[in-house]
DNA sequence: TGCATATAATCGCTTAAGCGGGTACATGCA
DNA sequence: TGCATGTACCCGCTTAAGCGATTATATGCA
């Protein structure tokens, strides 16, 4: 039971739960992919990572400079039975303004083939 | 989105969590039942009803002395959803010690058809 | 009505944890 | 080395937890 409600714990922020959105939506991003969309600091956006990871929610991958967070897709664990029986529920509630944000910030990926060279930003 | 968050905020406390579990499984239950089955203090158990009562999470019915609490079942509302999406998973890991606890409790209850003239709690 | 009892909610206090901003540090690439 | 990306740490503030004591509400009985 402790290990639901710590789950829940993480959830129950609306910087994470958005990641967790976003996650649920697009598979794989990286921190300043999501600092970008959710329009947050670097640190914040890294040490809400960090949580999420350190609860067993999403996964890290580096890639050169970057590095990639996912779901934890592992079927066995609680944290993917949870993600997977809330999904619907959240992304569903995604506001327009974060689709709006999603959708301007991964134009701009497109057309600079990087996620921070945009000028717009403080990336 | 922040709805949301403050849902989850209010089951990521082991207390609550196991409380809702509880109130999935048995329907109602008033506040020295639940004191009962979780050996918790009333002021405890008392103040985690508030959050969840706030939270939208369930709602309150007094009877007499009593204050019953159930979930909340409107269809409609965000906790509902979550409660209902969720409801298989922690009721499914409500613990042994816990369903044991739940057991004696609702035994004792109705041999003694009171909540509370077990001398063997503090209640 | 007055009083005792049972149940539940709240208050005051202390302690722990979470969040945000800022900044220093580590890592990897050119 | 210089620059970009990401993490770790510090500080101040707020929230929430536990505990015991007190207050509020309802009931039962003389």
């Amino acid at each position: 039971m402790k290990a639901y409600a710590d789950i829940f714990k993480a959830l129950g922020d609306e910087t994470r739960l958005s990641m967790i959105a976003l996650l649920l939506s697009q598979g794989e991003m990286c921190v300043c992919d999501l600092m970008g969309v959710l329009a947050i600091s670097q640190s914040k956006a890294s040490r809400h990572l960090r949580y999420l990871l350190h609860a067993g929610l999403v996964t890290d991958r580096r890639e050169g400079v970057w590095v990639y967070y996912r779901l934890q897709e592992s079927r066995k664990t609680e944290a993917s039975r949870v993600t997977t029986a809330i999904g619907n529920l959240i992304t569903s509630r995604l506001s327009d303004d974060l689709k709006m944000r999603m959708h301007t910030w991964t134009a701009n990926k497109q057309n600079n083939d990087n996620c921070c060279t945009d000028n717009s930003t403080t990336c």
